[in-house]
DNA sequence: GCTTGATATGTAACCGGTTACACATTATGA
DNA sequence: TCATAATGTGTAACCGGTTACATATCAAGC
């Protein structure tokens, strides 16, 4: 690798007039800037980001953190921040937390250490204290924090009732619920919006956290204490998916004697038998503002707003009868 | 943040026993030490990454590139890299190619100005010349690369050939497949393996990509060009899985009708209705060597290992009938 | 008592950029 | 014509670490 030293001597300059074509900014000269761009040229001239960063003190790093990139929820977040990033010339480090605060904490002393320009934070855990002293630039995405931090979510409770609305509207009268984790505010909303409308039609209702196998126990759980229903809303794809799968097995049958809606829009709901109903937050656009927004508070561009809350809509697909077919 | 200089006044002693105290080298008094330690936890002393690296011209990170990280194959093996990085003080930056070459020599050169410790590539595309002349620990994975690149792959043409042994010992006599994209070396080799045991049973072929969308076309085609068949197997879940759709679809019952396998292992084969039956992939495992063996050319632990080809195993579920059964 | 090696510590150069500052030189305008 | 501003370029300090080297002390060995 060239150094800049090495360009100033072949272009017969110094190392100022170097950094001033490479930055341009300063004076320079015609003649002296094509001696320098033919220098960097003939030795394919990178600057070294790590010497510049010493002395700039940015790094272009954005630090990722999330609770699982496994989780099919979160790739898709992680590749629209990755390309948004990419575009505007920076790089992320990827960081799974698995919602553990340690592990958390020691990601945000080796992001910190390396100067990372700023933060996306996609843990859903309430209010790690470990955020509010940091001063970064950070976003919060999918998540809700305390303090005066930015924040990118889905319009939880609306979608909850739209899943609702959307269920009655085809003729379901007896209604059931899985909802997410408990300490999750994000998704409690969902809850919250399909509970609200649903009222005494709601004959049942479990929890589960996001994994497929706690799932499937949480459908089966359902079905036994709480069957017949014949509309269900999942706090999320995966736990859907896992109602579709435990129906099939017990020769129930979706759409005709159970609709079911889940909650994301993930490309999982494609993949089933039948394709889900769902609830679909604008996931990759989440991805893209969160990360957008984060670009404006690094490079000191500061929009005002605080808190992003994007709207939901129904994709519809065959999991429910569609309007009216019920009644 | 505090620095070493900061750190030294504090304790009374220079940089350079600051230092010594920090990376464990050179004589050290035991007062000396002390002092530096209780100055340390006193001003909460990190050191400086970004100056440490431009002395030592070593990062701390390891550059992830793959085609896409929405691809449900790669979050996990992107998981496990990151595990394993992280448990070794590395943080790992990831990099969305979509295989393309232009997006691909873009980040090279980034992730080389910020001087990468090394290189994880999970990238299909065969033969990239910008590799090899890269002067980088790396090691290709899931992956072929010509030159003396390390790589870490599952045995694709057994895979292919138990795939067929399974269908075949379970009754079947007509069989179908689908291959994956040609241009993939590691993907061919699963058909060949399914071809070479299948024989004159295989009755019908085709070939798609690894988006769902256009697995489901090229499970129709096959469908109407070449039903009746009763053992299929797909190059990898995801085609699987539409095939699974599109048999549901046309009222073909699997396993009764038909019997199907698919390849990786991924968590999707789990939340299919039924669930697949699936070639797996130690996914995981080939994560955490890969990284190991990358972080053993790093760090100069010099393990001769050129090329690693790991075992797969049947994941027996509910698409075929099990052994037997069929005769 | 003197040599020698182990122990202990500080000074300063270095990594590869950026930029303040000094010092030209060349317009521009009154 | 001369003051002033705009333009052009180099030197060296600086960012925050690491480490070669110089120097000093002390104990062991003869």
């Amino acid at each position: 690798m060239a150094t800049i030293k090495q360009v100033a001597k072949r272009a017969n300059v110094s190392v100022a007039t170097v950094s001033r074509v490479m930055n341009k900014n300063g004076y320079v000269s015609a003649e002296a800037r094509e001696a320098v761009e033919q220098a960097i040229a003939d030795l394919n001239y990178a600057p070294n980001r790590v010497a510049r960063s010493l002395f700039t003190k940015t790094s272009g790093l954005i630090g990722l953190i999330m609770p699982d990139i496994t989780n099919p929820f979160f790739p898709q977040l992680a590749r629209a921040i990755e390309d948004v990033a990419n575009q505007h010339g920076y790089q992320v480090v990827l960081c799974n937390t698995d919602e553990q605060l340690e592990k958390e904490q020691g990601y945000l002393v080796a992001l910190q250490t390396m100067h990372v320009d700023g933060l996306i934070i996609t843990t859903n855990h309430s209010d790690n204290p470990n955020y509010e002293k940091l001063d970064l630039p950070m976003v919060a995405l999918d998540r809700i924090v305390k303090s005066g931090i930015d924040a990118v979510i889905s319009d939880g409770y609306e979608g909850g009732r739209l899943a609702a609305d959307t269920l009655i509207a085809s003729g379901a009268t007896r209604l059931a619920h899985i909802a997410g984790p408990e300490q999750l505010q994000t998704v409690k909303r969902r809850t919250e919006g399909f509970v609200d409308v649903a009222g005494d039609r709601l004959i049942g209702m479990t929890h589960s956290n996001f994994t497929f196998k706690e799932a499937l126990t949480a459908a089966q759980t359902l079905f036994d204490a709480h069957w017949p229903f014949d509309g269900l809303f999942a706090a999320n794809d995966v736990i859907a998916a896992a109602v579709l799968q435990e129906a099939v097995r017990r020769h129930v049958r979706v759409p005709e004697d159970l609709q079911v809606i889940g909650y994301d829009g993930i490309e999982l709901g494609e993949m089933t038998s039948p394709p889900l109903t769902t609830i679909a937050q604008p996931i990759y656009e989440m991805g893209r503002l969160a990360t957008e927004r984060l670009i404006d508070l690094i490079e000191k561009r500061d929009t005002e707003t605080k808190e992003m809350l994007l709207p939901v809509t129904l994709t519809e697909r065959q999991t429910t009868r569609g309007k009216g077919s019920g009644r």
